[in-house]
RNA sequence: GCGCCUGUAGCUCAGGGGAUAGAGCAACGGACUUCUAAUCCGUGGGUCGCACGUUCGAAUCGUGCCAGGCGUGCCA
């Protein structure tokens, strides 16, 4: 398809004496099909050249006539109105499209952009001693999907889990559990025993507001590295990280490498004092600071009246550290929308410290999880578990299988993929930028826009390909692919790897899979228009191809989301 | 107060200068002796929050307003 849109370009571009850039971001697509697959409309032209864009175009349209018979991706020109539309050669589409899928398999639609460039993300980031809140499947399922898209964009990516493991909050927990806790308890169950010490203690402090000061005084004695302290922390810390290991090998998410907060104490200090030989430091109110109102920001806070560190403090260190470590291309952090300003303070001390690579830091913001009955907030209590939506979608895609298709095999590795399929898909399928609005009737509902559908489609093509005399051959009539069903799966296929990019560029997952939902409708369209096993001969082969082309396209695209693939559902 | 984000069909959302603004859900009506009906086809449903501006052209860009969310120094 880029070697369409360039060829375009190329013949374009000395009759209308624009630039190449110009004449390429003019290029837009059609609304129908029939219409053509790129349209350059003409009215840029109407000024200066002082006709109006409907002569325009009829004028450009002649002109190329002659240009286009020696053109190896242009197939035709027509001027329709104030437009000029071009049309792929479909046949060559086709061929290049169908074979490079055929061919190229699970790297089919990859790109080499990243060659050689490493891209560090910082996703999901759960809070040691908390449980994996519904809150938490954002960063997570959007820093996966991130990394498995800048993969097959060519980089080397490394993912961290910058693992909350350090700060106030300890501080209050450690106090709870002196005040409350039972080591029996904790050992029964140990996640939720410490989250109903976390919600006991703000009830608590509540009342008694002198409780909080008391947590800080304990996060302080972890920072300072008094044994009582530190060996609850690192109990809980332990505790927490098995649980969250089982929630990530079901969703098949991986890190290469688990620096939590803690990982950085012995930065800090350091840290502080360079910033100190730069004189970017202040002491304010008894605390330390980096003022910003050069910038038009608020101060960047270092270390308390009290001398804890806060996560800023260490936020700097870990981007150093990353950076010598790394030389990253990009470091990308996944982070909820809330803490936009935070990131905005962080990037811009890093710039007055002097490091270039300051401004290959991007935040990458989500927005909140909303419910109905108002904010989810662990302190609250009203927290949903991530696990728990898991195991209702699941047992749902197993009551489903129950009843529609009781003879399957691996039942429940099936209704593992398309329930955890479910709950990521609707997280990834909207602008991560937007709230969601929890709710299970849709977390629990497969039809229609859902990864199930897709799902359901890649199912019935694998099914068809496993009848009997059904073999894929990668050399076909491309030909005789001519209806509009066809041709739209064609394009649809063609387009997968500029999807990618643009993807990848604005790090929206959701493009892919708002293309995946796309490819599918599509699909469905043409399985219920076009038979593939009754067809003759050179066009059943044709169609047999084409249908596996899409099954690895849904392949790969569900893969790039992080979700799985069954071939019978 | 100030800053950032959001506002499109009853609901959930795509589209983010270009041709008639699209899906899904919900409602109603159709399609399984034919490749899996978790599917498909059809019907109804819209002052694209409001106003002004830029442009040949605005849901899309700018400014102002309205509504909601988030943030705004010792949480992360």
């Amino acid at each position: 398809m880029e070697n369409f849109k360039n060829e375009i370009v190329s013949v374009l571009q000395p009759l209308v004496q624009l630039a190449e850039k110009d004449v390429q971001q003019q290029l837009t697509v059609p609304p129908e099909l029939k219409m053509g697959d790129y349209s350059f409309p003409c009215f840029v032209l109407s000024k200066s050249w002082k006709r109006s864009p409907q002569e325009i175009s009829a004028f450009l349209a002649e002109k190329l006539g002659e240009a286009i018979e020696e053109s190896f991706w242009i197939s035709d020109v027509k001027s329709v109105g104030p437009y000029l539309n071009f049309f792929c050669s479909r046949e060559k589409l086709a061929q290049e499209t169908l074979q490079g899928a055929f061919y190229e398999k699970e790297k089919y639609g990859h790109l080499q952009e990243g060659q050689g460039k490493n891209v560090v993300i910082d996703f999901s980031a759960p809070n040691i001693a908390k449980p994996f809140g519904i809150g938490h499947l954002r960063s997570t399922v959007i820093g996966s999907s991130l990394y498995r898209i800048y993969e097959a964009m060519g980089y080397n990516c490394v993912g961290i889990n910058h693992l909350g493991d350090w700060g106030t909050q300890f501080g209050k927990l450690m106090l709870a559990y002196k005040l409350w806790g039972s080591e029996d308890s904790l050992r029964e169950d140990p996640i939720s025993y410490l989250y109903q010490l976390y919600v006991k203690f703000h009830k608590a402090a509540e009342e008694d507001p002198s409780l909080e000061e008391e947590g800080r005084k304990w996060f302080k004695k972890l920072e300072d590295g008094e044994e009582e302290a530190l060996q609850l922390w690192s109990h809980f810390r332990d505790l927490s990280l098995r649980e969250f290991n089982r929630i990530y090998d079901r969703l098949d998410i991986t890190f290469d490498a688990e620096q939590g907060e803690s990982f950085y104490n012995e930065m800090l200090a350091g840290t502080i004092d360079s910033l100190m030989e730069q004189n970017l430091v202040q002491e304010s109110e008894g605390a330390l600071i980096v003022d910003l109102e050069a910038f038009g920001l608020p101060p960047c806070l270092l270390r308390k009246k009290d001398g804890a560190t806060l996560y800023a403090t260490r936020d700097l260190c870990a981007a150093i550290y990353r950076y010598e470590k790394y030389r990253f291309h990009r470091l990308i952090y996944v982070v909820g929308a809330a803490q936009s300003l935070h990131f905005q303070q962080l990037f811009k001390v890093l710039e007055c410290m002097g490091f270039p690579w300051a401004e290959r830091c991007v935040h990458v913001p989500f927005g909140l999880i909303k419910f109905k009955e108002g904010k989810m907030s662990t302190r609250m209590g009203n927290l949903i578990f991530l696990e728990d939506v898991i195991d209702k979608a699941v047992e749902l895609a197993r009551q489903i299988i129950e009843e529609k298709n009781p003879g399957l095999k691996d039942k429940n590795r099936v209704a593992e993929m398309i329930g955890i399929g479910a709950v990521i898909f609707g997280d990834l399928s909207n602008d991560r930028i937007k709230d969601i609005d929890f709710d299970w009737d849709k977390v629990l509902d497969f039809s229609g826009e859902t990864s199930p559908y897709i799902q359901y489609a890649h199912a019935r093509i694998c099914s068809i390909l496993r009848k009997e005399n059904v073999t894929v051959i990668p050399e076909i009539n491309t030909s005789l692919l001519e209806t509009g069903e066809e041709q739209a799966l064609i394009l649809a296929l063609a387009r997968f790897s500029e999807t990618i990019k643009k993807a990848a560029e604005t790090y929206k997952p959701s493009i892919l899979a708002r293309y995946l939902i796309e490819l599918t409708r599509d699909f469905n369209n043409f399985y219920h228009q076009c038979p593939v096993l009754t067809a003759e001969g050179e066009l059943r082969q044709a169609r047999i191809l084409l249908i596996d082309g899409v099954r690895q396209v849904l392949v790969n695209g569900l893969y790039l989301l992080g979700i799985e693939a069954p071939s019978e559902m």
